[in-house]
DNA sequence: TATTGTTATACTCTATAACTATA
DNA sequence: TATAGTTATAGAGTATAACAATA
């Protein structure tokens, strides 16, 4: 029955959108849904000195360490240049470091500092509670149903990376 | 039952955002899939010299022809300095044109030339084609289940303009 | 005094070309 | 020759401050 959220769906957006027919279209409320997200994320991460993309290039980091710029730069969908810039500034805070790859000394062995990976555990925190922020408003299983929907959107246009 | 799309899920994207974990966060997937989307509209646009911006002004002035700079940037989150250029480059083309406001001579009262509505019904064709790129390819009424998500998503964290 | 449009400007994000050092 | 990283740079998109004309 829920139907409380379903109403107060009339209640969003500006007149003009809707005049102009673009309140109820999957691609503007996509966008728009997405846009709350992505600002409600850069607030969340802000108090740690960190982007999403170096949230996103940390988690890498950790994931896999040893790991090369570039790997995030594919990962992510970063041109190299832009990475090199983003590993220099959190170089030079301490959060991760950069050693030689014995293996090809022309690639760096990205790892997580001791104060990084206790950074990173904190902005894993505040992203929690991000998450929880909008997940938790959604009806029962709406998050979960949510996920392959968008995998099928992504796909049926072939994403480009993120 | 329908599976196979499901199965498809697992083939998406690179391998280091699962061992990351970003595969399967909500607000990860809701900008992979808005990127995907958002690029396929840029692409669909481009053969009429729109961007995405572009085109939702235009819908927004055949809408409520008269209407002022103010109000587009006010319903499509654009700074007023950010209009101007915008209204610029479409009055030049003869897309639009700015027409003295007799009530308030402050702002100018815009509506689409002739031109301007044969650009934007090819436009909106090509937006259609668009559209049904991906929506026809989600699960019967996925596409229509996805909008109230969507706004709940947006409603719960506080939209910003789009 | 407040508002509309405008100019100038700056900051971020993103994209490309060319260089170096390694392979 | 091809690749990883780097540098310099250019182009979008977006943000603010200040001004003129009008309310």
């Amino acid at each position: 029955m829920q139907h409380s959220r379903q109403d107060r769906d009339e209640t969003i957006g500006h007149p003009l959108l809707k005049a102009a027919g673009l309140a109820d279209r999957l691609g503007f409320q996509l966008r728009m849904a997405q846009a709350a997200v992505w600002s409600d994320l850069v607030a969340a991460l802000q108090p740690f000195g960190l982007r999403p993309s170096h949230y996103s290039a940390l988690l890498i980091v950790r994931a896999t360490p040893g790991c090369r710029q570039q790997d995030i730069g594919e990962a992510l969908g970063i041109q190299r240049p832009n990475v090199v810039a983003m590993i220099d500034g959190m170089e030079r805070r301490g959060i991760l470091k950069r050693e030689v790859n014995p293996s090809d000394r022309r690639s760096y062995a990205l790892s997580l500092t001791q104060e990084g990976q206790v950074l990173l555990e904190q902005a894993d925190a505040a992203h929690r509670a991000h998450e929880a922020r909008f997940a938790s408003q959604l009806d029962d299983g709406a998050a979960a149903a949510l996920i392959p929907v968008l995998k099928q959107i992504a796909a049926a246009i072939g994403a480009p990376a993120a």
